[in-house]
DNA sequence: TGTTAGCACTCATTTTGGTCGAGTGCTAAC
DNA sequence: GTTAGCACTCGACCAAAATGAGTGCTAACA
C-alpha cells in the first residue's frame, strides 16, 4: 500500500486539523472541509488504511484518530515545503525587538528569548555563545589579596569571564599589569582554543614569571573545560505551556518545570548538531525521556563565521511547526547579524 | 470573648494538624489527639467561638476547618516561640553544602538556593549582592574598538560588572591604563554610593583626560542607578510546589510560575525591610495578588557589617513555618559568615 | 471498480440518583 | 462547664443510564 495523493492530502488535512484542536479528528470534520470531495465513509476507509502504515493512531475505537511520530516527521519533512512566511509587519515587530536598546550581549538573549517566547506562545531557550568559540580581546589580571588575583578574560562580543588565580606574594599591581600585556599580546584574536597550543612558546619566553603565567594559562585552559559544557542557557515563557491541554496534568508539568530547572538536560535538548538551518526533534526523537510528548525545534546562530549558539523552542508535539520554523530562520539570521556588527 | 488558653491550645492543634494533612481538621480528630482531654462536642463549641473570633474559617457547613490568615499571624508571632531547633546533622550537612568547592559568589548562591529548596522543598529565592552595597576595588579600561572601552569594575567579594565607555579616537591602551590607575587610586575602598561624592573632584584634577573621565562616571552612576533595581535573583525548586494539593489547579500553577519568571514581581516579593532577623509574610501580606495563597519568609546576608542580600522561601500558606524560619536562620548567618571570609 | 448511504456497534463522557460518612449545631442531661 | 445524643448538611463516591461521536462493515449505486 502506499501514500497516494488523496491519501497524503487527507493526512495532512489532520495534522492540520489535531495541530489546531488537540482533539481527535474524525472522518466527519475532514469530509466537511472545503476542498475535500469525499463522504465521510470514504475518509474512514482511507484512515483505515492510514492507521495501517503507522501514520494515525486511535486513543480507543470508538473516538478520531491522531497523529502519529511517523505523520508529523513527514509532514514536516514533505509535506510543509510552502513555508507559510511570516507578514513583514510580524518581521519587523520583531526586527525592532530585537535591536532594542542594550548593547550588552547577555542583555540582548535574555530580550530574544522572551520575544521568541511571546510570538510562538512556546517555551523558548537561548544558549549563549560558548568559551571556546570566542576569540580572546584582552587579558588582565588584578590584585584581589594578598595571595589572589581576579584574571579578566575579555573576549569579542563583549563577552567578559572571570577567575581566580593564586600570585606570588609581593607582586605589586605594576607587575601584574605587565604580564597582562604580555598575556594580551601574546594571545589576543586567537581563538580561545588556541591558548593550548601557544601554552608552551608562552612559557618558555616568560622568564621571572613563569609560574604565575603557567598558572594564568592553565586557569584559562580549566576554564574553558568547565565553561564548554556549561554556557549560559536562558529560558523564557516555561509557562506558556500550560495553557495547552497535553500539560493539564499537574504531573506533567512538574516534570516539565523540572526539566527546564536543569542546564545539563536543557544543553543535551538543544544541542547542536549537523550544519543544518533549522532542526526539528519530534518527541521522543528529542532524547529527553521527560519529554516525550515535546518536540524541539532549533536554529544556531553565528557572529560573522563562526558558530556561536543555538535558540531553540519547545513546544506540544502538535506544535505548528511552520510557523515556528519560520520565526526561528528569521530570528536566528537576525541575531547573527546584530552579533557580527558587534565584533 | 478572650482567647483563653483552651482555646489558644485547640487552635494550635488544629494549625499544627492542618499544616501536616491540608485537610479541614474535624473536632474528632483535635479530641482524640494525646494530650486533649475533651470530647468532640467541647471541642465544637470553642471551634465555633474561634471561627466567631476569625481564626478558623468553614470551606462549607458539613467540612472541618482550617485556619485564617489571621490565626497563622498569631502562630508565627505567639505560638511558636519554642523553635523548634535543627539536629545537629542537619546543621553540618548545610555547612558542607555551603561551604562547597567554589569560591566564586555566583556559584556560592547558586548552590545556597537548590539546597534550601531540595532541604525544605519549597522554592527558595536569592537575592545577589547589590551594587551599590559593595566597594569598589579595582577599575580597568579595556579598549574593544576604536570608539569603544570596556569598563571592567572589580569590587570586594570579587564581583565583577562591566559597561560600554566611549572613548576618544586615537587614544592607546596605555593610556587607558593610565586613567583607570588613577581611577583605581581615587575610588579604591569606597562604597560604590561614593562616587557620586567624589565625582567633582576627580574631574578637577584630571586634566587631559577630563572627558573621558567624566564619561567613565556617568556610567558608573547609571550602572549603579540600573542595578541597583535589577540585581541578579536566583530561584530553585519552582517545580517542588507542585507536589502540593494547593497547587493541582493548572491555572494556579500557570500563575505561580509566571511570577518565578518575573525578576521584578520576585524582587518585590522578598524585598528587604526592617533589621528583622527574619521577616514572615502570609499569604496576602506578601503584597503580591497572585501569590494570595503563598507565603513568604526571609532573611538577610550581610559580609562584614554590610547588608548584602536577601534569602528567601516561598511555600503554601500552611507552610512549615518554624522549620523553614530555623533553616534562614541558620543558612544566612553561614552565609554572611562566608562572604565575610572572603572581603 | 471506486464511492457512498445505512446501520449496528463501541466506548468515553456526562448525567442522574442514591448511599456513605465526616462533620456540624443544638438540646438536654449529667 | 462538659458531654452524649441526634437531626441535619453536604461533599465524595459509585453505579447505572443516557448521550453522542466515531467506527467498521455491507450492500447498493454510478
Amino acid at each position: 500500500m502506499q501514500l497516494d495523493q488523496r491519501k497524503t492530502m487527507i493526512l495532512q488535512a489532520i495534522i492540520d486539523d489535531y495541530i489546531n484542536t488537540a482533539v481527535p479528528v474524525g472522518s466527519r470534520t475532514i469530509s466537511r472541509k472545503s476542498g475535500v470531495g469525499y463522504s465521510p465513509a470514504t475518509i474512514r476507509n482511507e484512515m483505515s488504511d492510514l492507521e495501517e502504515l503507522g501514520y494515525l493512531a486511535q486513543p480507543h475505537t470508538s473516538a478520531g484518530r491522531v497523529p502519529s511520530v511517523k505523520a508529523y516527521r513527514l509532514y514536516v519533512d514533505e509535506l510543509m515545503k510552502d513555508s507559510r512566511r511570516l507578514t513583514s509587519d510580524e518581521r519587523e515587530t520583531m526586527s525592532e525587538t530585537l535591536s532594542g536598546r542594550s548593547r550588552k550581549i547577555e542583555a540582548i538573549i535574555r530580550n530574544a528569548a522572551t520575544m521568541l517566547a511571546d510570538t510562538t506562545h512556546y517555551t523558548a531557550v537561548i544558549v549563549a555563545p560558548q568559551l571556546s568559540t570566542l576569540r580572546i580581546r584582552h587579558l588582565q589580571l588584578v590584585p584581589v589579596s594578598d595571595k589572589l588575583a581576579l584574571m579578566i578574560i575579555v573576549t569579542n562580543l563583549s563577552i567578559v569571564k572571570d577567575a581566580l588565580v593564586r600570585i606570588p606574594e609581593g607582586i605589586d599591581a605594576d607587575e601584574l599589569y605587565a604580564i597582562s600585556r604580555t598575556l594580551t599580546r601574546r594571545l589576543a584574536d586567537k581563538p580561545l582554543d588556541a591558548v593550548r597550543q601557544t601554552f608552551s612558546e608562552i612559557l618558555r619566553e616568560s622568564g621571572t614569571y613563569r609560574r604565575l603565567m603557567g598558572e594564568a594559562l592553565s586557569v584559562i585552559e580549566k576554564k574553558l573545560e568547565e565553561e564548554d559544557d556549561a554556557s549560559d542557557i536562558v529560558v523564557s515563557g516555561g509557562p506558556n505551556l500550560l495553557n495547552y491541554p497535553e500539560f493539564s496534568d499537574v504531573n506533567k508539568a512538574k516534570n516539565y518545570f523540572a526539566v527546564l530547572e536543569s542546564k545539563e538536560v536543557l544543553r543535551e535538548l538543544v544541542r547542536r548538531d549537523g550544519g543544518m538551518d533549522v532542526t526539528i526533534r519530534i518527541g521522543p526523537e528529542n532524547g529527553v525521556p521527560a519529554l516525550n510528548d515535546c518536540s524541539v525545534v532549533t536554529a544556531n546562530y553565528r557572529a560573522a563565521d563562526d558558530a556561536m549558539g543555538t535558540i531553540g523552542i519547545i513546544g506540544p508535539i502538535r506544535m505548528d511547526y511552520n510557523r515556528v520554523m519560520s520565526i526561528l530562520e528569521y530570528v536566528s539570521r537576525a541575531l547573527s547579524e546584530i552579533l557580527s556588527d558587534m565584533q
